[in-house]
DNA sequence: AACTTATCGATAGCGATCTATCGATAAAAG
DNA sequence: CTTTTATCGATAGATCGCTATCGATAAGTT
């Protein structure tokens, strides 16, 4: 029995589909029906063999000299991901995250469809955000098994996690996509994604740090600091 | 001359230093003055072995029987991400996402402050957002190359991404943290994170799907999909 | 003061992910 | 019809990240 969250699919090839997805969608509007795997790997600036390993991960198969087609491709790959039948999904935490995700018109291209959002504050309860309706988050529970909500959007602060998270659970949601900074603990039937924004951010600051060290001491290729260019006098508001 | 982006540093170990800092202010919070990899490895559901290695990424040393000294680490982890002086930021697109981020009051934690908005849509400039005035896209050069602002922060929709990265580098921009879904062609010295919430959500509903596969064939340790509760009639609002 | 124990730090081994190579295939060209 | 060429698919090799083991260290205990 193992434990493996993907089963056998390395999550580093799972997170790569939505680029395929996203560049095929953009070939297929340009009017393209097939393509290589050395033409996306290209765009995308992968190697054309680690393309063609993630593709045959989703069970698509091509033909030499042509490539692959890319109705058939984009099938495979939403069949793989399971984002070909759109799955409803709850929100809890009408936030100004909240608020940015429930108003993102690009879900359902990703089969997910956020149909209620909950909140807890009294003054957010009964407001309308980008069409829906923010309800009481005692009423999530009831509704997440009368309609067999199985994903839940958390984008509460840190210290509402857990509960949340357990209410979530204790309704019958079995995945949960969370924006909140917490460790949640939650049965092993039941799955968590963060979404880390601070990881990402350590990423790009310490690349940022290394880089400026780099072209302050040897490199001179390009200036650290840009030096001030045209002398105007623009000014910042007084927003302090 | 390596072109590695974060030379010598594990990415993964990178992304988990943050996850590290939260909890150590945690404990520091609680006025806990020592803490062990054990500890550290305990509650974030690592290896010990792992998170010494990590840690130990930083230049800290600890001591034997004890651990490491809360403040020290703190100090190195940030000191390692070039979170300790706060650097200045500039957000373009204030759509949902980049009110979200404009509001999120967190990120002086990590050095990270958001000194401007900019957009190009006449009805956004001019109004506040958590403080922050929207100026108009255009003062972006000259109020970048005035304030030597560094950091970019990209949250317009996917095809206006590229002529704002341009934009940013020619300010003399060079770390730009892309929430847009588009691949960014930059100069080699620049620094581009893309944060792919698709790439997240990708691997939750393989996950889910994956689970669901499991609990509906031969593991019957917890329901698929959770029955129907209580016999309530409470219904969603006709939001469509 | 000697012993026990928890921890660090380093080295080595393992597993996963990425990359290179090679034969097979089929379209296109001669 | 044969040759060339672009591509796929599979196998093998290399690289990277994770984990296990072991000696060293110092606090606590007897």
């Amino acid at each position: 029995m193992p434990a493996d969250p993907l089963k056998g699919y390395p999550e580093p090839s799972v997170r790569r589909l939505p680029l395929y997805l996203r560049l095929l969608k953009q070939l297929q509007a340009k009017g393209r029906d097939v393509v290589s795997c050395t033409h996306i790997s290209d765009d995308l600036g992968f190697t054309s063999i680690q393309v063609r390993k993630d593709l045959a991960m989703t069970g698509i198969v091509g033909r030499p000299k042509i490539g692959y087609e890319i109705p058939s491709l984009i099938q495979a790959i939403e069949d793989f991901l399971g984002w070909n039948n759109v799955k409803d999904a709850f929100l809890v935490g009408a936030g100004s995250l909240g608020h940015a995700l429930l108003g993102y018109p690009g879900f359902d291209e990703y089969g997910l469809n956020i149909v209620a959002a909950f909140d807890n504050d009294p003054a957010k309860i009964g407001r309308t955000v980008h069409g829906k309706e923010i309800l009481p988050i005692e009423r999530l529970e009831n509704l997440a098994r009368r309609m067999h909500v199985l994903i839940g959007i958390l984008t509460v602060p840190g210290e509402a996690a857990q509960p949340a998270a357990d209410l979530m659970v204790r309704s019958g949601i079995r995945a949960i996509w969370n924006y909140a900074p917490a460790k949640l603990d939650v049965p092993e039937f039941v799955v968590v994604e963060d979404v880390r924004l601070a990881a990402s951010l350590a990423v790009l600051t310490k690349r940022l740090k290394e880089a400026m060290h780099h072209t302050a001491n040897n490199d001179a290729s390009q200036p650290a600091a840009a030096p001030d260019h045209r002398p105007d006098d623009d000014t910042l508001p007084t927003t302090a």
